[in-house]
DNA sequence: AGCACGCCGACT
DNA sequence: GTCGGCGTGCTC
């Protein structure tokens, strides 16, 4: 807390009525706020970020809302210590707070450290410190050619940082210490740097054809109503949604109220920044998790004081302080990487939903592939729906054709079939660009010794390794352990015995190099694309036909626009529908008709080829025949009768424990005490897919319910029936997305 | 989340 | 004989 400024409570005197109390929610996993004595002289209402002591040590809280418990005995009551001279949180936030710790089951300031992610954004900034022209300089003072520079760079009054002044006037810093010793120049406080350029509603951008017109006004009309409104934007891949949205956000910020963007994955959207700075001029502030501290802490000041009018984030930015926020778009709604599966465990989709409607904003889902979730609530009436039927400009949708590698498979040793050789061959021959998908990284996904079948698995899941050819070891992708390739089998000794099954985008690099060695050939994982930077120098790559051959993981789908790219080859279409997940159908639609629509964006047609081993599949015949909303009925049909979400709700208990025998006590103790009733049903306790995670073992129990009912208070009840010693662990997943 | 208190191995 | 490992438990 160096340097805040605070207002400090006066010094109590006296045997006087009982000092008034107050909440207090610390961001720490406490389960309640916490009560404090006020001291005499201290305002305080809720929202105000105070210092209060914990123990041996000062923390920051909130002043919460809600009676502080007249039980509590006053010899237990601390002093509130001191009022942080910072923007109060905003009781749509702190109703926000309470809203998703309740829905989640969370302890209340779990949440709330998600709304103070910067601690020392709550510090005032230091003022800066410049230089400007002496209002009266001595009348003997010696001027150089040097001072004199000097003196004209500041001849407007205005005053300029040191670095900045000595670098414009051409002189070293020396300098200005002698001009400030002769009194030439004197020190100013510089006004704060603006850090976010407001972005302009009527910065001319990119034209847009009559149908995004008609949908932009809807939804221009949504924000203009400014009450509480769920849009569901929906339109195939390339149909130009992101430009018919950033006309709801030039209507929000007409309004003068704050826009919120979230995407699955800020790192890799470089593009879609270039075209925000299109539509705006400049590029909007950003929220993420790899921020800088300085960022971070600039950048939550700057949202609680209205000074970033746009902010693109990841899902955190959910938990920013927007004074008022008018719109929220969340774009790719469908992708699971909204759902956050550690911690407070929450689906930012949702919440973004509820956050619009406690702001009184819109709320823009947009997707080309809805999730079944949002599709239903649409139909239903619940959101309203705005569709985008064709491509932009005139383009059409890549054509999509099954590989059916029973008939034609691939050499032996091989993964490309001839049909998917041939195509990579005559597109590169064309001069253009083909793209191989595989959502698999590394080598080989499996290494296997001949001898004797030991299958190299992770020490610590229940997983195998997986080989990465080019850092020469073995990985496991669950925990993050590593070790190098063995020369022998460590179960049998056998030495060169170990071989790699099956294919990651590296063996397909192998392949792909042995076919078309003139190719210029570019992999896309999480593991060669690090971070943004490398992320847009991929793209401008592929934009500027560097690259003749992309070859990637899920990263390849998210959005890129390649306009030279005609062909899309998957080289595993089935590998998404292996496990019983419950939809696991739905995501692998949602998944390859991202990556077909990769393809054929500008005037050249696009083509997409499947190989699969079952193309009579549900999932293979929506992609070949482009019905994506029959399959959706279909699935929809599935889930209806037996309550499965989106017609019924759900809830996971994960129970975990280094000890293999407490998780099953726990578990089956959890499966004794389970609930029951109408419309109410347990499954498990089971193991989980993923038996062993990073040393700790795991069972699931899975509450299912009809959708009038809720789960919490069920979930609430249930946990506090069994006791659940200190090694075991249970963390509640409410609708759960994935079930590993 | 911290930071305490509290029971069992290698060292000034 | 202590210093210190991090396992449970509490913080208004």
């Amino acid at each position: 807390m160096a340097g805040g400024k605070r207002t400090r409570g006066g010094v109590t005197t006296g045997p006087v009525a009982a000092a008034p109390r107050v909440r207090v929610l610390l961001p720490l996993p406490l389960g309640n706020a916490y009560d404090y004595r006020v001291p005499e002289g201290l305002a305080l209402t809720p929202g105000a970020f105070v210092v209060v002591p914990l123990g041996g040590r000062e923390t920051i809280g909130v002043v919460w809302d809600g009676e502080p418990d007249p039980g509590l005995s006053e010899n237990r009551l601390r002093n509130v210590q001191a009022v942080l001279d910072a923007p109060p949180m905003t009781a749509v936030l702190r109703r926000f707070v309470d809203w998703v710790a309740a829905y989640t089951l969370s302890p209340p300031g779990a949440v709330l450290r998600m709304a103070m992610s910067a601690p020392s954004a709550l510090e005032p900034p230091a003022p800066q410190a410049g230089w400007r022209r002496a209002a009266a300089p001595p009348a003997g003072a010696r001027t150089t050619p040097m001072r004199r520079r000097v003196l004209e760079v500041l001849a407007d009054g205005a005053a300029r940082a040191g670095g900045e002044l000595a670098e414009a006037a051409g002189v070293a810093p020396a300098v200005l210490r002698g001009m400030a010793d002769a009194g030439l120049i004197e020190p100013a406080l510089m006004p704060r740097r603006r850090l976010f350029a407001a972005p302009d509603p009527d910065h001319p951008g990119p034209a847009l054809g009559p149908e995004q017109r008609e949908a932009a006004d809807a939804l221009r009309a949504a924000v203009a109503r400014h009450g509480f409104s769920t849009t569901l934007l929906t339109g195939v891949t390339g149909s130009g949604k992101t430009e018919v949205y950033f006309e709801a956000i030039a209507e929000c910020l007409r309004r003068g109220r704050q826009a919120l963007v979230l995407l699955p994955e800020i790192a890799l959207s470089a593009q879609w920044l270039d075209r925000f700075r299109a539509r705006f001029g400049v590029a909007p502030a950003l929220w993420h998790s790899e921020l800088t501290s300085r960022t971070r802490r600039e950048t939550w000041r700057a949202v609680a004081e209205g000074a970033a009018p746009v902010l693109v984030g990841a899902r955190s930015a959910l938990f920013l302080p927007y004074p008022d926020l008018g719109l929220i778009v969340v774009d790719e709604e469908h992708e699971t990487a909204f759902k956050q599966e550690e911690g407070v465990v929450y689906h930012a989709r949702d919440m973004a939903v509820v956050r619009a409607r406690l702001s009184e904003a819109a709320c823009v889902l947009a997707s080309a592939t809805p999730s079944l979730e949002s599709a239903t609530n649409a139909q239903t009436g619940r959101y309203a729906t705005v569709h985008l039927p064709a491509r932009h400009g005139g383009a059409e949708m890549p054509a999509v054709e099954a590989v059916d590698l029973r008939r034609t498979p691939p050499e032996r040793g091989r993964f490309l079939s001839p049909a998917l050789v041939a195509a990579v061959g005559e597109t590169l021959d064309r001069g253009e660009q083909a793209m191989l998908f595989l959502n698999r990284r590394g080598y080989a996904p499996m290494t296997l010794c001949r001898t004797c079948g030991h299958r190299l698995r992770c020490p610590n899941c229940t997983a195998w390794l997986v080989e990465h050819r080019a850092q020469r070891r073995l990985q496991c992708h669950h925990c993050g352990h590593v070790e190098p390739i063995p020369e022998a089998c460590p179960e049998c000794g056998s030495a060169h015995s170990t071989v790699p099954i099956g294919p990651g985008v590296e063996r397909v690099l192998e392949e792909a190099r042995a076919l078309w060695p003139e190719a210029r050939v570019l992999v896309m994982a999480s593991d060669t694309i690090p971070g943004p930077a490398a992320a847009a120098a991929a793209a401008k790559a592929i934009q500027h036909r560097e690259v003749d051959l992309i070859i990637g993981t899920q990263i390849v789908a998210k959005g890129w626009h390649f306009p030279h790219l005609t062909l899309v080859g998957v080289v595993d279409a089935d590998l998404g529908l292996a496990g019983g997940d419950l939809r696991a159908a739905e995501r692998t639609v949602q998944l390859l008709h991202q990556v077909a629509g990769r393809a054929g964006r500008e005037e050249r047609p696009g083509r997409v080829l499947l190989q699969t081993f079952a193309p009579e599949h549900p999932v293979m015949q929506a992609l070949v025949h482009g019905d994506l909303e029959a399959f959706m009925e279909a699935e929809a049909d599935g889930r209806r009768p037996g309550h499965w979400p989106p017609f019924g709700r759900l809830a996971a208990l994960i129970v975990s424990s280094e000890d293999e025998r407490a998780a099953d006590r726990t578990a089956r103790d959890l499966g004794l005490a389970a609930p029951g009733g109408e419309g109410v049903e347990v499954l498990g306790p089971a193991p989980a897919p993923l038996a062993i995670l990073r040393g700790r073992h795991r069972r699931r129990l899975l509450l299912k319910t009809r959708r009038d009912i809720a789960v919490q208070p069920l979930l609430e009840d249930w946990l506090d029936k069994v006791e659940v010693p200190g090694n075991v662990r249970v963390q509640v997943d409410v609708d759960p997305v994935g079930f590993l």
